[in-house]
DNA sequence: CGCCGATTTGACTCAGATCAAGGTTTGTGG
DNA sequence: CCACAAACCTTGATCTGAGTCAAATCGGCG
């Protein structure tokens, strides 16, 4: 089965100084001394296949993850059973972070297609800051951007109309494609409808119809999951970016 | 001017170690040694009046901060100019983890009565940090924490309904009314209804319709800011909490 | 006391939810 | 390779929770 093979593959590859999301990565800024100690402590279980859960609302924090290929969602759970859907990470990314607080984790993280991630365990994590002025600082920026994200969804969920909410997530998407090299107008997303509309704070029949209104507006085109953006400036424009 | 010679009792007042909100702050879970490393370096600047700003979006991060008396809300701005209050920070919580992202502040902080703060200067941490493992512990903690509330709030602004996000809202004020050791069922709220409204993502007329209807309910009672909670029962359940 | 911002209350509206139904893609076992 | 079930997605019709607009009323402060 070449599915297997392949996922195989990606299981045993490259170092982190090898690694070509490094710069998105825990590595971010560090030498190449750090990256050979970051690299020994670095572990790389075996892949997740599509649905498999990383760890669950409860689980004991054991280390925090970076994505290596694939896509990882996370998610909250309410006492009353309905779930957040909180980032969608993409290769390069990291999450996990929650689990920091409490020594648990307060939410889940799924794969939402066949993916592999990096771990780096809690416990090796204290005495590597110390010996990496680089990781720590590092450890920081990682931290902040979490908030930051959280802060850029909180304002989308709390001010954005429907229209607002998706526009803003095409660009995100967009914006994080071309970070990674590849095209920012065309890609696929790995989430179905119902996940997006969950992130979105909205129901799934309105993200539906979204997506045929911008399609109809020319802003978008839209294949199932596969999507060419035909009107970055009209997004921005919608978000407040442009004017 | 009373008030004035207040203020300026508060501003001279207790190092970390006799700080009554140390275990709620910076120091949690550190010995008396580090309290006093930590205390050298922890800045205690002149205090703000109501609707002082701490820092604005866009400034550049130089240190994170505790509350030591009054009441701070952090607010995001989106480009096209609402705003979405993230937080309020009561003593001896921590905020201004966003500026470790980028080295910017990406949000606004912002007195919402007289308050003052306890600063700990990030050219200070990193050293800091290497040699206190207890800080450094600390730190991780209270970033986890920070994940983990923002996920709440993004709970709250997703799924839940207006009435829904203001039980949450007013078991938050509770719980953390009693951590300081202060009344769970009693206590004035230090913000103005406009601010609810924005933190809960609704109108402030349908804030304004709740706490009449709550009140109507027998589940509080409401004289302008000052709340007492009649039934946290009833609250818990509307949340979820309790079945 | 008088003013201005904060809060409340009522009447009306609407963006987006819900309900319902049909179409399409994906995966599976025979 | 096909048949069939299960997900997933779209579209239309209707409903409603909460927003908006408008108009008191309250409350604190100079």
């Amino acid at each position: 089965m070449s599915t297997l093979k392949r996922i195989d593959i990606d299981h045993l590859k490259v170092s982190c100084k090898q690694c070509n999301l490094r710069e998105l990565c825990f590595p971010h800024g560090m030498n190449d001394d750090e990256l050979v100690n970051l690299d020994a402590v670095v572990d790389r279980p075996k892949p997740l296949r599509k649905n498999d859960y990383l760890y669950h609302d409860g689980d004991k924090a054991v280390a925090m993850y970076a994505v290596r290929s694939g896509c990882i969602k996370t998610m909250t759970e309410s006492p009353n059973g309905d779930e957040q859907i909180v980032g969608f990470h993409m290769p390069g990314e990291l999450f996990g972070l929650d689990g920091f607080g409490e020594g648990e984790h307060t939410c889940n993280a799924v794969a939402l297609e066949s993916s592999s991630v990096c771990e780096l365990p809690l416990d090796k994590l204290e005495s590597l800051c110390r010996e990496l002025p680089g990781l720590q600082r590092q450890m920081r920026r990682i931290m902040g951007k979490e908030v930051i994200a959280d802060h850029k969804l909180l304002l989308l969920l709390g001010k954005m109309t429907a229209e607002e909410r998706l526009a803003s997530f095409l660009l995100s998407m967009s914006k994080r494609m071309q970070e990674r090299h590849w095209s920012a107008h065309e890609f696929n997303l790995t989430m179905p409808r119902q996940d997006i509309a969950n992130y979105l704070g909205v129901a799934v029949e309105t993200v539906s119809r979204l997506f045929a209104a911008f399609q109809n507006e020319k802003i978008i085109e839209v294949e199932s999951r596969h999507i060419t953006i035909l009107d970055m400036d009209r997004l921005k424009r919608m978000v407040g970016e442009l004017d």
